[in-house]
DNA sequence: CTAGTTTCATACCGTTCGGTACATAACTGG
DNA sequence: CCAGTTATGTACCGAACGGTATGAAACTAG
C-alpha cells in the first residue's frame, strides 16, 4: 500500500560521514550542523532517519564496533593467547594512528564526555568497553597456553588498558611509527 | 592612590572549585553557569580575575599540575629508577581513581576535547604532556640502574603510556581495588 | 566628606544549540 | 488522475551558550 518519496541519500554512507565527524571531534565537540553538513542531508532528513543526536551517536558507535573497531573480535579467533594480545596491540595502533583526521579511538574519546547531557553516551561506552573486556578474557580462559605469570583477567585488564593509553597517545599526536616502537617495548615486557 | 573594593571571594578557593567542575566534566561539558555556581560568584568577577573560559582553563590546568597531579614531578626524585617508576604508576591511580566526584585525569580528558572551539585547550594539555614525559626521560637518562633490556626513552614511552591507560579505565569506572590490581601486573612485568 | 578606583549584582547582548512545524515534492497503489 | 504516504527544504522554536554594558556598592587617598 505505501510508497512515499524515496529518500535522497543512503543512509549507510551517511552513518559513515557521521562516524567521520564524531571521532574526529567527538560527541560535545560535534554540532548538529557539523553533522547535516559532513552527511550532506538536512536536520529533519537526520532525525526522521536516526531519531536524535544521541540516538545517531548510538547508530555510529555500533558501527565503529564492527567497523573499524572489528579487528578486536577478530584477533580473538588467532590460534595462541600470544597471537591475540599481539594483534590486539597492534591493531589498536592501526586504529587510532590516524584514519583521515581522527587519531585516537571513539570509544575511549566517548568515555571522556564529561558534560551532564552526554551520561548516557559515556554509560554507552563503557558498557561497550566493559564487554569487549569481557570477550577477551573469557577467551584468554579458554586458553591453554597462557603466558606465564598472569590470570586470564590480570592479562586482559592489562592489555586493555596499554590499548587504552595507546589510544591516547594517538590522540595527542604520536605516529604511527613511535606507537609501534612503544607496542614493541610493552610486547616484549609483557610476552617476553 | 588606588583602593577599590576589595573582592569579596578567594581567588585561590575558588579556582579550586573551578578545578573541581573541569576534571568532573571535562572543558567543552563545562558551562560558564557549571562554573560560576560551583565558584559562588558571578560572572563579571570571573572574567575580570581569570579572562574568560579558556584562560581560565589554563590557570586550573597549572594549579592541577602543581596540586593534586605534583606526585609527578615528585616522583622523578627517587633514588632509583625502578622507584620512579613504581611511584609514577601509583601516583596514577591515586589521582585518578576518585577525587571527590572526578575520575579520571584532567590532562587526559582535556587531549580528548575536541570541537573546534577546544583547540587551544587541546593544545595546552598536549603541550603539558610532553613536557612531563621529556623530564621523565631526562631523569632515566641521568640513571645509572635503567632496568635492563629498554632505553630511557623507550621506558619513558611505556610508562606514559600505562599511565594514560589507567586513567582511560578509572574514568570508564574501574575501582582503586581493581587499578591496584592491574598496576601491580603492569609492574611485574615492566621491572620483574 | 569627596574624588578616584575596583568589584559587585543584574540585566542584557548576539550566536548557536538541539529539535520541530509546515508546506511542497516525489513516489505507490487504486 | 487521484488519494495516501514519505522525504525534502525552509523557516522557525525556546533554551542555553560565552561574553559584556551598566550602575550601584565598597574601599583608599587626600
Amino acid at each position: 500500500m505505501p510508497g512515499g518519496r524515496p529518500r535522497a541519500f543512503d543512509a549507510d554512507t551517511a552513518l559513515d560521514r557521521a562516524l567521520e565527524v564524531f571521532w574526529r571531534q567527538g560527541y560535545e565537540g560535534t554540532s548538529l550542523t557539523d553533522l547535516t553538513t559532513a552527511m550532506g542531508i538536512n536536520k529533519p532528513s537526520l532525525y526522521a532517519a536516526f531519531g536524535n543526536k544521541e540516538e545517531l551517536f548510538g547508530a555510529v558507535l555500533a558501527r565503529y564496533l564492527e567497523g573499524p573497531g572489528g579487528y578486536a573480535a577478530a584477533a580473538l579467533d588467532a590460534p595462541t593467547a600470544d597471537e591475540v594480545v599481539r594483534l590486539l596491540i597492534h591493531g589498536a595502533i592501526e586504529l587510532t594512528a590516524g584514519h583521515g583526521g581522527s587519531r585516537g579511538c571513539l570509544c575511549v574519546k566517548s568515555v571522556h564526555a564529561g558534560g551532564p547531557d552526554s551520561e548516557p553516551v559515556r554509560r554507552n561506552a563503557v558498557a561497550v568497553r566493559k564487554a569487549g573486556e569481557a570477550a577477551l578474557r573469557k577467551r584468554l580462559e579458554q586458553a591453554d597456553d597462557l603466558p606465564p605469570g598472569y590470570t586470564a583477567a590480570e592479562l586482559a585488564a592489562l592489555v586493555h588498558t596499554i590499548s587504552d593509553g595507546i589510544a591516547v597517545q594517538a590522540a595527542a599526536g604520536r605516529t604511527r611509527t613511535e606507537l609501534s616502537r612503544v607496542a614493541d617495548t610493552a610486547l616484549r615486557a609483557l610476552l617476553g
